[in-house]
RNA sequence: GGCCUCGUGGCGGAGUGGCUACGCAGAGGACUGCAAAUCCUUGUACUCCGGUUCGAAUCCGGACGAGGCCUCCA
């Protein structure tokens, strides 16, 4: 079985085999959060896909080998507009939810990128490329604004697939009196006093929304580099924005080789809004009962998550997170006490088949069986190596300390029970039992007369 | 209106021309004081209608349905 790693490219809508273009650098961007409120769950779907991809290319080409940057965007109208709303400074706001935001991601099983930019660091590369832009005669400065002349780009749409006429038969496009073309984007735009601006050529400004990827990935990626992801949402108007900016800047053909994109997100076969009240954040999952009526460990959440195709959209529903948990569970206790060996061929192939999980947890299953050793490597490799044998030895001492109980006080009670069933006591018996279990723990009867106890799920 | 996805058993979800995965849930059984866990057994599905073919869930055409984008959005 080859583990030669397939991708679905957006851009030519097939399914290719990856070459980098360097395979002792090989080069990956994702659009990250803009960070002016929770990450809902629907944020969480391309953080935990390009995390398992970032894994996967590790294992391919070497840990050194692998470069990935995912974006935090900390200059945005939505970010202003909250920071007034609240009272608080846009520094304060970006700062919280950033701090936030890498908390739930860590929760939810995934590596650090290698670097993590910030756009209000990348001012400077950000006002080259306009620069560039205009001088080449893509952009032109109007009215304080700069913008990009979409109509200079003769190969504009081609991510998107849609050519000028089809976009502008849609006719929704802000019309302003600065503007050449109707399809024309902002790359700066000026800035009142009470807004963040920094100074340029052309005035006090701030940068349009598209033009931050363009100089975060040129800042630390190159002018060219293998694949960009994000979601399916962002193909247009932001990443044929992006390459736009990026091409014509840097006077190139392409931007990025392979560009992937993951499905979108529903809750409980509805479009999650505010409105409807279905608006569920990764915070609010793991730290509270609001999905479900409990909270949901990170790894529950991740596993959910990947068993649907990245490309495929998800219905995320409470009885998906309980699958999840119950096929989790069962994983975890096959690997207790086991020692990880290495992942197997077979799961690898699997996963480089364009990711493709489902196939490769068929191989789970089968491991579980037959080799717990492998399935625990296999685990460790995809992101839940969060509870290797020691660290399920620490979550239990955790658990008895929370309930104020010492290891000897719990063998205490469970030897006191099994006194009791010795002499048919199945009152006694079952209370220590229940008493138990209502903290927590669950004990186990084994076939040899001994009993065992685990968390409870 | 334009463009783009998708439609598999109760649920999730592989599978791109023949051998009809896998898991969850359910049912039956073994074991057990009862549980839990484990093990065994059990599931013949592919939206509909045409077409191509010896043969289609899989290819082609059409219908219906669901979702997305075209405007901020992962």
């Amino acid at each position: 079985m080859s583990s030669a790693l397939k991708i679905y490219n957006t851009l030519t809508r097939s399914k290719e085999l990856f070459e980098p273009i360097d395979c002792k650098n090989v080069r990956i961007y994702v659009c990250g959060p803009t960070v002016y409120d929770y990450a809902h769950i629907g944020n969480a779907r391309p953080i935990i896909v390009f995390d398992l991809l970032f894994r996967l290319l590790r294992h391919l080409y070497g840990a050194a080998h692998v470069k990935y940057v995912r974006n935090i965007t900390d200059v945005d109208d939505k970010i202003n507009a909250r920071a007034a709303e609240r009272g608080v400074t846009i520094r304060e706001l970006t700062e919280k939810t950033n701090q936030i935001f890498q908390e739930d991601v860590e929760a939810l099983g995934c590596l650090d990128p290698t670097v993590q930019p910030r756009a209000t660091d990348h001012i400077v590369q950000m006002v080259q490329i306009i620069e560039r832009l205009i001088s080449a005669g893509h952009a032109y400065a109007a009215d304080q604004h700069v913008l990009f002349n979409v109509p200079s780009m003769q190969r504009y749409g081609q991510l998107s697939r849609r050519s000028l006429d089809e976009m502008l038969a849609g006719a929704r496009v802000d019309v302003a009196p600065y503007k050449r073309g109707d399809m024309d984007f902002v790359l700066w735009k000026p800035s009142q006093l009470n807004e963040p601006g920094w100074d340029s050529p052309w005035g006090r400004g701030r940068p349009g929304w598209h033009v931050e990827c363009s100089a975060m990935s040129w800042a630390h990626l190159g002018e060219i580099f293998d694949i960009h992801g994000g979601g399916i949402d962002l193909i247009f108007p932001h990443h044929e924005n992006e390459i736009a900016q990026s091409c014509c800047a840097f006077d190139r053909e392409i931007m990025a080789h392979y560009w992937m994109h993951n499905g979108f997100l529903q809750v409980e076969g509805e479009k999650m809004s505010k409105s409807l009240g279905n608006f569920i954040t990764i915070h609010g999952l793991l730290h509270s009962d609001c999905f479900g009526g409990r909270a949901w460990a990170g790894a529950i959440l991740r596993l959910a998550m990947l068993r649907t195709h990245y490309r495929q959209p998800i219905d995320w529903t409470v009885k998906a997170l309980e699958d999840a948990a119950n096929v989790y569970n069962d994983w975890m206790r096959a690997i207790d006490c086991v020692q990880p060996s290495e992942p197997t061929e077979e799961f690898i192939a699997a996963l480089s088949d364009d990711l493709n999980f489902a196939k490769a947890e068929v191989h789970l299953h089968i491991l579980k069986r037959s080799n717990p050793g492998a399935l625990a490597a296999c685990l460790d490799f995809i992101g839940f190596q969060s509870h290797e044998p020691s660290s399920l030895a620490q979550s239990k001492q955790a658990q008895l300390a929370k309930i104020g109980l010492t290891k000897s006080d719990l063998e205490q009670l469970i030897s006191e029970r099994i006194e009791a069933r010795l002499t048919k006591n199945w009152a006694e018996s079952d209370r220590i039992r229940n008493q138990l279990e209502s903290l927590g723990i669950t004990l186990k009867d084994n076939k040899d007369g001994t009993t065992s106890w685990m968390l409870s799920s």
